[in-house]
DNA sequence: CGCTCTATTGATGATTGTCAATAATGGTGG
DNA sequence: CCACCATTATTGACAATCATCAATAGAGCG
């Protein structure tokens, strides 16, 4: 159970220049700003996040954005690993977010406030401009996910997503090891556990992808499964190298 | 049907000064960008939006973000009435998107390029910020709805949202004239028109609501049918102000 | 090897979608 | 002002999907 993994935050937070940091963003950033702080998380571990002045960049693992209704629901708002950028967040009053590790995960936090503390945010640029907008781009996508595909469409979208995201090109397909579990794919997904777990069987029969343990499968046609949801796929390498991170920045010619 | 009602664009383009926006937003970005455009369509028709530099201000009417899927469902990703503030938007690859007017409705579109074309973009200074995160945080409250909440759930959620943006409170409580069809609330909550209308019934027969005709209804206990949703309105005005326009620019203290 | 946690599968019920028919609404023209 | 009409909304019957509860199987770890 997640809720009872509180806070394990493991490797207490250091603060340092941005060289510890190799995503993109956090090097354009350190230059003026601020502090950069690592910290480290076991899975079902909170990390600090839900601050409207900072940048969090995964350097490794899986991070999600959180929520839980009173009653126990739980939904993921979004997924981030390695080089991905989560921008600041205010919530609506009323409702609360984390940052969950989904599984054992290293973030760098970038304040975004010039001074240490409670002044001015430092001026936006077409970087922290281009984050922001692909991630109202992301969960925007999310939201007809959520509102219009069915489990098996909402399931085909994620198995290819992951394997754009995470996965290793062999000579037999993509190869893609799964960093969460099934709860964490339901309650990313606005599904239960079961569901998910009956539709990977259909997907199985199905031949779309052949799982060689309960977090390792492999795709051998992607496309197809890609065309098993009417949306495309937000992660996809070739369409112009835009992913978020380790894309245009990184290289790009020059 | 949506679908046919194509491109019924009144009014053909005006370029004006900002003066005839009377949104914060559109005063304050006027004072150096660009070209303030006021189209106006009506019930269903498509107004210019889903370009990466362009403000939309909404001036009278309803207008959603919409998107279709090839089989012809569709998602409304966000609605936004009178001066609420739709922030520009690159899809992701294969995605599109396009503001359409639920109601008649007429907007000022705001360039944020510096000259009139392909150039940069203007500095991005606090105010396009929190608007850029107040977006952030709807559609992020918008996706716990759509992955977590049940029918019932989110049509009283929906209509305690449009009694706080756009009812009058009166002495019999909040009265509120939707401005649009059962079709357009089913496309925005992930359900179909037979679902809509079938919760509706039941919120009829439970009291939570009075229904004048089918686009009038009466609350008298806005805080029992908040109630009946597990997540709170975002747009509760009493709660600190921050709605999204008229808000904390124009009275925080000093 | 045994234990715990996770994943899978089965049986059943609740919710929602689909197709079809009816009712109500709002606008138009006489 | 009223009758007519097209559109929209509601309701019913039924099917599909998904959730819930329960049991079994499998994986990972000491």
């Amino acid at each position: 159970m997640s809720e009872a993994g509180i806070l394990r935050l493991t490797g207490q937070p250091r603060f340092l220049g941005c060289q510890h940091c190799s995503a993109k963003i956090c090097e354009l950033k350190c230059q003026r700003a601020c502090l950069a702080r690592i910290d480290s998380a076991g899975r079902g571990g909170r990390l600090p996040g839900d601050s409207s002045a900072q940048i969090t960049v995964v350097l490794d693992g899986l991070v999600g954005l959180c929520t839980f209704l009173d009653d126990g629901r739980r939904q993921i708002v979004r997924l981030a690993g390695q080089n991905d950028v989560l921008m600041p967040y205010t919530p609506v009053d009323g409702m609360e977010y984390w940052l969950e590790a989904l599984s054992p995960s290293e973030v760098c936090c970038l304040d975004m406030r010039t001074d240490g503390g409670a002044g001015e945010p430092v001026a936006f640029d077409a970087e922290i401009w281009h984050f922001m907008q692909r991630q109202v781009a992301e969960i925007t996508l999310h939201i007809v996910t959520l509102g219009r595909l069915d489990g098996m469409e909402r399931v085909c979208l994620f198995l290819t997503d992951m394997a754009w995201r995470f996965g290793v090109e062999t000579p037999a397909g993509w190869l893609v090891r799964l960093p969460l579990g099934r709860e964490d794919i339901a309650d990313y997904l606005g599904l239960n556990t079961e569901t998910v777990s009956r539709i990977l069987s259909r997907v199985k029969k199905a031949k779309l992808v052949t799982f060689l343990s309960p977090s390792d499968y492999l795709v051998k046609d992607i496309a197809t499964l890609q065309g098993r949801s009417p949306v495309r796929s937000a992660f996809e390498p070739a369409a112009g190298a835009d992913s978020f991170a380790g894309g245009s920045f990184d290289e790009g010619g020059a």
